[in-house]
DNA sequence: TATGAATGAGATTTCATTCAT
DNA sequence: TATGAATGAAATCTCATTCAT
C-alpha cells in the first residue's frame, strides 16, 4: 500500500498518538457509515459526517486531509477485512462448496454486522481518480478470489461447468446489493441473511 | 398519483405536441444514462447530461422542470418497462422456473440492451422525497411481481422451500449489479449474460 | 501557448460570442486590477474582485474556471503588451541608449497608464505550479530582452562595462516597484515618472 | 508610541527572560524569513513558519501573541537596522556619493545576507491597519533618510538636479525587488551585487 | 425551441487561533 | 515551555436553476 499523505499514513510505525488518532478515525468511520446509510455515500456531506461523529467540520479535518481521504480509508478498510477473510477461508482447505459458503458468510458480516450496512466500500465513483485506481485493484483481488474458488471447484467437479466470471459476479450482485436494503434495526438478522444466501448462492452451482 | 406540474407530466393524455417532446425526452434519457454511466449518478450533474444529449443546460430545462423530474422521468420509464416486461411473462402462464428465467431476461435486457446499462433506475437516492417514495413504491411492487413468480414455485414443488423475500432480493441484487461493471461495448453481450444469470439463478431453486 | 482550459481559450478562433466574452474579461481584469491596488494581490478574495467587476462571485466562474485562471490572464496580457512593446523597440533600430530609454517609458506605459497601477504581473507567488512555471518564462523572456539591449549597448561602447544581469534586474526593479507606490490619483503622472526613470537609469549607464 | 500588548511588546525594558525570549524570537524570525522566501508572505501560513522554525503552531503563539505582531517584528526589526545604518552612514561625514554609496550596500547587506533574502519588510499588505500605519510611518522615515542623502547631494553639486523623491524611490525599487530574485544559494554573492547596484545606482546621479 | 449570462445556496477546505493539559 | 485537539470564520468553487432575449 502506498502513502497517502505525509501526516497521516498507515505505513509508519504507530507512535502513541498514532494510536490515539487512528482509534478515531476508526470510530468517525463507523459514524460515517450510518450517515451513508441515509442518503447515500454521495449525498452525504463533510458537514454530516462531522456531525455523526460529534466532531466540528474543521476539526474533521484533523483526522482527515480531505473527503476523499476519508472515504479511502473507509472503502480500503473494509476491503483488507474482506480479502483476509477470504485468504483465511482458502488456508482452511476445505472443499470448493463450503470454501464459498463462508466466504459469503464473512462477507456479509463484515458488511452488515461490522460496518452497520455502509455500502461504503462499493461507491468507488465518489473517489478521486487515483485513489479509486488503488480501490478497484484492491476490488479485483478480491472478486479474484472469490472467483478462483469457483474455478475450483468447477475443475473438482464440485461445481458444474459454467462461466466462472459471471457467476462471480451475480454472486458479489447479491452480496453487494443487500448494503442497499438492510437495515441493523429490521427483523432479519445478517445470520439469517447470510444463512439464506450461502445456501442459495452455492446450490446454484452444485452438479 | 399526483400530478408534478401543470405544464408538463407524464400523466396528462398526450397531445400531438406531447408526443414529440416525449420522443425528445427519450432521447435525453439515453444520453444521460451513459453520461451516467461515467461517475454514477449522483455526481453527474445537469451540464453534463445537457452536453451529453448536444443541448444547453437552459434548454434542458424545456424537456425537464429539473433534475428530479429527469431522474424520476428515467427510473419511472424503466421500472414500467419491467413491469409490463413481468406482467406479459405471468400471462403466458408458464411453470415457475421457466417464469423466472424470463423475467430475469427480460429485465437484463432493459437494462444493459436498452438503457445501455445506466444504472438510473436504482439510484433512489438522488430523488427528493415526494418523487423518491412513489418510485420505492414502484420499485416494490416490481419486487413483489419477482417474489410472487418464488413463491408460486415454492408452492407448485418446482422450488425447495426457502425464505422467498430473501432470495428474491438476492437475485434482483445480481440483476441490478451489472450496471455497475455492464459496459456495452465490452467483450460480454448482453445476452451471454442473460443465458449465464438466468441459468445459474434459477438452479439455486430448483429442487 | 497552451491552452488553459477546453470552454474558453485564446487558442479558438473567435465567435462572435467569444469575442464578447473576451471583452468582458478584460474589462473584469481593469477591475481586477484596482482591487488587487488595495490590500495587494495575494489578500484580494474573489468576492472582492466579482464585487469591483459589478458581478456575484458565481458569475465571476462564468468568465474565469479559477482564481488561478484570473490572474494567470492578469499576468499573461501584461506581460504580452510588454514584449510586444520590446520587440518594437528592438525593430526601431535606434543605439541603445534610445532602445532602454523607449523600452522604460513603455513598460510604465502598460504598467501606471494602462493597468492603473495594478502589480498584477508581478506577484508570481500567487500562482499554481504550473502556471507559474509558464508565467516566469515569459517574465525570463522578457528580461532577455532588456538584457540585450543593456549588452548590445556595452558592446557597442555606448555603455560602460558592467554586469549586464545585475543592472537589468535594477532596472526592472526600480520599475517594477512603481506599482507599489504609484496612485493614478496622485500628484505625479505615469509620464513624470517615465522622464526622470528613464534619464536616471541609463544615464547610470553611459561611459 | 503606544504598546502592542501587556505580556509581550519589544518596547519594555528586558528582564532576564525577556532577553532570553528575544533571542528566541529572532530565532524563529530567520526561520520564517526562509518559508516566506518560498511562496511569498502572504501565502505562509502560521503552520508553515511554526515547522520552519521547528515549533509546534501552538508553542509559536508564546511567542508572537498573532501572526500580525510576528509580521510586524519582523518588519520593524529590519527597518531599525536600516535606519541605524543610515545614520551612522550620515554621521560618518563622507560626501553624499560616498554616503548613498554606504545606504545601498548596508541596505543589501541587511536584507540579503542578515535575513538570508526575505521581503517580509515590504510586504505591508498583510499587516492589520494599525501595525501597517505604523510600519510605513517607519519606512517613510527611512525612504526620508536617503532622499536627503539625494538631496544634499543635489545641493553640493555632486549629483545633477532631478526629481529626488523620484530617483529615491526609484533606487529603494531596485533594492527592494532583490528579495524577488536573489537566493542565498545561488553563485553572486551579496557582496557582488552590493558592488554592482551601489556603482550602477550612483552614477546615474553624478553630474 | 434555443441560449448566454446570471445567481443563491451550499459544498469542501483552509487558517489563525485557543484550550486543556 | 510545550502540544494534541478543537473551532469559527472565511475562502474558493460548484451546481441547479432562472431570466432576458
Amino acid at each position: 500500500m502506498v502513502q497517502i499523505s505525509n501526516r497521516r499514513s498507515t505505513l509508519v510505525e504507530p507512535s502513541r498518538t498514532r494510536r490515539k488518532a487512528d482509534a478515531r478515525r476508526r470510530a468517525i468511520l463507523k459514524a460515517a457509515a450510518s450517515a451513508f446509510r441515509k442518503h447515500g455515500i454521495a449525498a452525504t456531506g463533510m458537514r454530516e459526517i462531522a456531525e455523526a461523529a460529534d466532531l466540528s467540520p474543521a476539526n474533521l479535518y484533523y483526522y482527515f486531509e480531505s473527503k476523499d481521504e476519508l472515504l479511502y480509508f473507509c472503502q480500503d478498510w473494509s476491503l483488507d477485512r474482506m480479502l483476509e477473510a477470504a485468504r483465511a477461508v482458502r488456508r482452511g482447505g476445505e472443499r470448493p462448496p463450503e470454501q464459498l459458503r463462508q466466504v459469503i458468510r464473512a462477507q456479509l458480516h463484515c458488511m452488515l454486522d461490522e460496518l452497520e450496512g455502509s455500502a461504503a466500500h462499493l461507491e468507488v465513483d465518489a473517489l478521486s481518480r487515483t485513489l479509486r485506481e488503488r480501490i478497484v485493484a484492491k476490488r479485483d483481488r478480491y472478486e479474484s478470489a472469490v472467483r478462483r474458488i469457483v474455478e475450483d471447484g468447477i475443475r473438482s467437479r464440485d461445481f458444474a461447468r459454467t462461466d466462472a466470471t459471471l457467476v462471480t459476479r451475480a454472486i458479489l450482485g447479491a452480496l453487494n446489493w443487500t448494503a442497499r436494503w438492510y437495515r441493523p434495526e429490521g427483523e432479519k438478522t445478517w445470520a439469517a441473511v447470510a444463512a439464506t444466501f450461502s445456501d442459495y448462492l452455492v446450490r446454484g452451482l452444485i452438479r
